[in-house]
DNA sequence: CGGGTAATTGAGCTGGTTCAATCTGAGTGG
DNA sequence: CCACTCAGATTGAACCAGCTCAATTACCCG
């Protein structure tokens, strides 16, 4: 399944309810005029840039952060594939986060107003923007929960089940194996905690048997009930409340 | 100014690029169909309820909350009058949220399908609705960025500095004064902070001349640009970021 | 093999927490 | 007008989760 069908797919299941199938193909036709490459760690866009556009991500994951002006940074939130970032500040003009390529990605890039052409032209794209922008919220609100309220054990655990559910949903998931393309210092922007912190934490998760970890990279969940406690979740809640179109 | 002309108000500064005035007669008729009042303390909704409604606020606040099973609290966000509150999850079935009514508020609560119709039916809605998402998404960004990686002294001015410029941008600012209807139990809850760290930093911001308290619920605040270095934002910058129809 | 990045581990420090005592101010009833 | 009450604010003291600093190890890549 190449990268275009995979924004495909999901389109079509939006669809569900009937609307006309051109649209669709004149979304399919905008998207693949517009895709780009970019290699991990490239800068799609920074905070304050002008002109922000939308972007539609068809592979590999995307990192929105912002930072403060000593250099520290958050990660406010993960874009992956069949996501749509909307980097803008309510103000339509500038970017309100950085972008950064965490992974090699392919990327649709629509200006605001290709952006709203389509939105028009097509609703099940409008109904999907929406869809996403729940999820996005449903899971930022989780997250500043346990960023406000949550020890470090919490934080970690609540970040691993969010993104394994997600990843889930969009198929990427192998059994109960989660592939993080992140460093522990950008696990520790995720979840503002320092790398060191983030470090003991996992180790921690090995050492009581809750995870195993491969090339520190590649996650195995092995005991996803102690996790959720941890994290203080029930999965199964947690999947309906941030996974856009849950139907 | 009645609170429905509020509303109509903040519509007619939308619908700038001219469309039907008889959408605006349709929804207000349906607002002032639906508008109760609460008092303060009244608890709307609560987490994990069924069929979450859209709120219209008109008058008064609302707080967005979130809990851990511990009765830890976190404030995601505050819904001021004209802001519209989608407390739905991503399955657009249950409340995400905890809704508590700060003051004594006036609201009008719509259903998904109610809400649906009326975007259909007046695009400057939709339009308003979709202003309004990207400004609370800007804001909880910042404060996100601030729960991870600020210390304290920030959160709170971060706080207060959100808060007059919303409330500046609603026109119930009076001068340098911004009246919080908040508990420094809720500021807390709010900033990620315990109550007593809330009131020693406070404390600390009254010792240094940066703001003066009168009745613990209104500030007054005597040296912005003392406030705006220490939350590290530039006021006029934020006051783009999030105030939705800025132009 | 050398060089560089990321992970791990140890040691000590500190910002913010919790616990607990007091203070303040707005009602409220007599 | 005063005494009583109760919620919230304030302040002190002790504690601790997570931080920083620093050293070491593991791993990847040319």
């Amino acid at each position: 399944m190449d990268s275009v069908d995979l924004a495909a797919t999901r389109l079509s299941e939006v669809r569900s309810k009937g609307t006309r199938a051109l649209d669709a193909e004149a979304f399919r036709s905008n998207l693949e005029k517009n895709s780009r490459c970019y290699s991990a760690g490239h800068q799609l866009a920074f905070e304050g840039d002008n002109g922000a556009p939308v972007l539609w991500v068809l592979k590999g994951w995307l990192a929105l952060s912002k930072s403060l002006s000593d250099g520290q940074t958050q990660i406010i939130d993960f874009i992956l594939p069949r996501d749509i970032a909307l980097p803008g500040a309510a103000d339509g003009l500038t970017a309100a986060f950085q972008v950064e390529a965490l992974t090699d990605v392919e990327v649709a890039s629509l200006s605001q107003h290709e952006w709203d052409r389509i939105k028009q032209a097509c609703p099940d794209v409008q109904g999907l923007a929406v869809n996403l922008a729940a999820a996005a919220q449903a899971r930022m609100s989780e997250r500043m929960l346990r960023l406000g309220k949550g020890s470090a054990p919490m934080r970690i655990a609540y970040a691993l089940l969010e993104l394994s559910v997600r990843l889930k949903s969009i198929g990427e998931m192998e059994g109960d194996f989660i592939h993080l393309p992140l460093t522990q210092q950008q696990l520790g922007d995720f979840t503002g905690l320092s790398s060191v912190h983030v470090c003991r934490t996992l180790r921690r998760l090995v050492r009581n048997g809750v995870i195993t970890t491969v090339d520190h990279r590649d996650i195995r969940i092995r005991d996803i009930a102690a996790l959720s406690e941890m994290a203080g979740i029930d999965v199964g809640r947690l999947a309906h409340e941030i996974s856009p179109v849950a139907a």
